[in-house]
DNA sequence: CAGTATCCCTCAAGATACTG
DNA sequence: CAGTATCTTGAGGGATACTG
């Protein structure tokens, strides 16, 4: 479970596939780029934070950058590598919708209701754009 | 951390965020299905495997199933559930093949070149179908 | 405010022996 | 072969005090 892994999900995984990283690169995504409001935002300890902020700026998925407010400190800005990770976030959500709650239950993507817009949602396709259902057919692609 | 995740993102990842059920859920898309398969192909602790399935039978992501081959033993099938999962492995695959390989570096989606059929791809689109890229416009639509 | 340094502790994971 | 039981370890994570 280390080192030169060959496998892309597994290597992946590596990367991010900790209990902390995909929901610090979601509230990227959701534009938090604060260590305060991200540490508030997640409730986890700050040295925990520190920790994963680094190794995700020595993965490439951050970045740091001045802070916009000019403040001295600086802000976790998504590289294009962690801007890559969207269709991962947005399928996790996606699932997590659709399997995780119950037929009544709120969940918190409200920006939806507020933004009046429908989020993104995932749909796996061939190469040439074709739709594709899980099943028999794709079962030996997933490499 | 625990207990009623408002936040579908977090709640998936509570259910199947650790360090080998995405793996599992992967072996099982490829159609591994036998304990010891998955034991050997993983390499990991048989005590871990056990419990991480029945952790996943629990969640209802795998079920089990009279062995096809009429041994006496069961075999660990995707429910509908669990192909649900499809999307978030098809993207954490394409993530790490995009932007975890060396340009010449060999990935182990070997069945792309055996078959020679294109493995399923991922792309965010809105409800009516429409593309999206990730960035400014998308980023407060995560949820 | 944005971190770093310490201390502590739980739990995931590994190794391995055992059972039907 | 398909697990279960037991033991041990180490890393991941939490709380908190500290610094520029």
């Amino acid at each position: 479970m280390t080192s030169p892994e060959p496998c892309p999900v597994a290597r992946a995984l590596d990367a991010i596939g900790d209990r902390w990283s995909l929901l610090i690169v979601r509230d990227a995504f959701d534009g938090v780029q604060r260590f305060g409001d991200l540490q508030r935002n997640l409730g986890m300890a700050r040295n925990i934070l520190s920790d994963r902020l680094r190794k995700l700026v020595d993965a490439g998925v951050l970045q740091t950058q001045p802070a916009s407010d000019g403040s001295a400190y600086q802000e976790y800005a998504l590289t294009a590598k962690g801007l890559g990770l969207f269709p991962v976030v947005v399928a996790l959500r996606q699932w997590g919708e659709d399997q995780l709650f119950a037929p009544g239950e709120a969940h918190s993507s409200l920006v939806e209701k507020a933004s009046g817009q429908p989020v993104a949602r995932m749909q796996p396709q061939t190469a040439d754009g074709r739709v594709l259902a899980p099943g028999a057919a794709v079962v030996r692609k997933l490499g």
